[in-house]
DNA sequence: TTTAAAGTTGTAATAATTACAAAGTTGTAA
DNA sequence: TTACAACTTTGTAATTATTACAACTTTAAA
């Protein structure tokens, strides 16, 4: 069960917790990100944020989504071929991609079906992305 | 089993087979594939290659791996964050990044764990990229 | 208030890929 | 063989996401 909906408490103790000052543009971020979980990019952000902070710079949203990477509060969604997705929701799950409507699902995982990995490797992190037509396009 | 080495016959034969007419630059970089099965980028391609053509353009590969990747000569594979490479072995596989080394291996799959895809779904391709450290790293 | 560190902004640089038009090559019909 | 159209290659310019960077602003401590 992920957390759909967040208060502006809580996106200030998420922060808090991860030690990165709550900046006004840090937090709209954030909470755009909460609010809009369609996998947005820097570009959707930029765009929509933009009528709200007047002054924002798509600088500041790659800064901050860069920050949220690394402080593992979103995760980069490489479905796309030529821009990155990001993912409030860090749990494990894999993406599906319509390739008709352009939009993204989110799939649970076969947890760990995954270690088909040779003895002496070690996994750190992967992504599984299903290319295919959804319900609603056929 | 995959074939592992290829002679200039069944080069032709193949690009015959999907209708490409086989020009010199075409059969060359086909046959770099079949010979270098490091999952090379453009720039790979178009570096080794060059000492040999020394006319060869850069446009030229990446003309030549998007009608081979039409052609499903080829799969492109978009494990790196910046550039695409190209796998000659298109067989359903998966692939691991070593973070430490770059190294890209081939990795089997669990054959049709795959369908935790919602009903009504339907599948047309997917990837599954795991990045980590490989046993000579270790 | 002073001052330094942290954060934001706008612009310029980078780099992979695509667009495009000119030049070269090939195959075929006259 | 020659003429011509279709196909292929090439070099350069354009595009586009992302990063680098320096100037400006805000924050927080002394
Ligand atoms: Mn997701
Ligand atoms: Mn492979
Ligand atoms: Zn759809
Ligand atoms: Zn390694």
């Amino acid at each position: 069960m992920n957390i759909k909906k967040i208060d502006h408490q809580s996106i200030l103790r998420l922060l808090e917790e991860k030690g990165i000052s709550p900046s006004f543009q840090r937090i709209k971020i954030l909470e755009y990100l909460f609010l809009n979980r369609t996998h947005p990019s820097v570009e959707d952000i930029y765009k929509d944020l933009s009528s709200e902070l007047l002054t924002l710079s798509k600088t500041t949203v790659y800064n901050t989504l860069k920050l949220f990477v690394e402080k593992n509060i979103v995760k980069a969604i490489g479905i796309e071929k030529d821009f990155v997705r990001y993912d409030i929701d860090i749990s494990p799950h894999s993406h599906f991609k319509c390739i008709k409507c352009g939009k993204i699902y989110d799939l649970k995982i076969n947890e760990e079906k995954d270690n088909n990995i040779d003895e002496g490797f070690k996994k750190v992190y992967s992504e599984k992305y299903i290319y295919g037509i959804c319900k609603n396009c056929k």
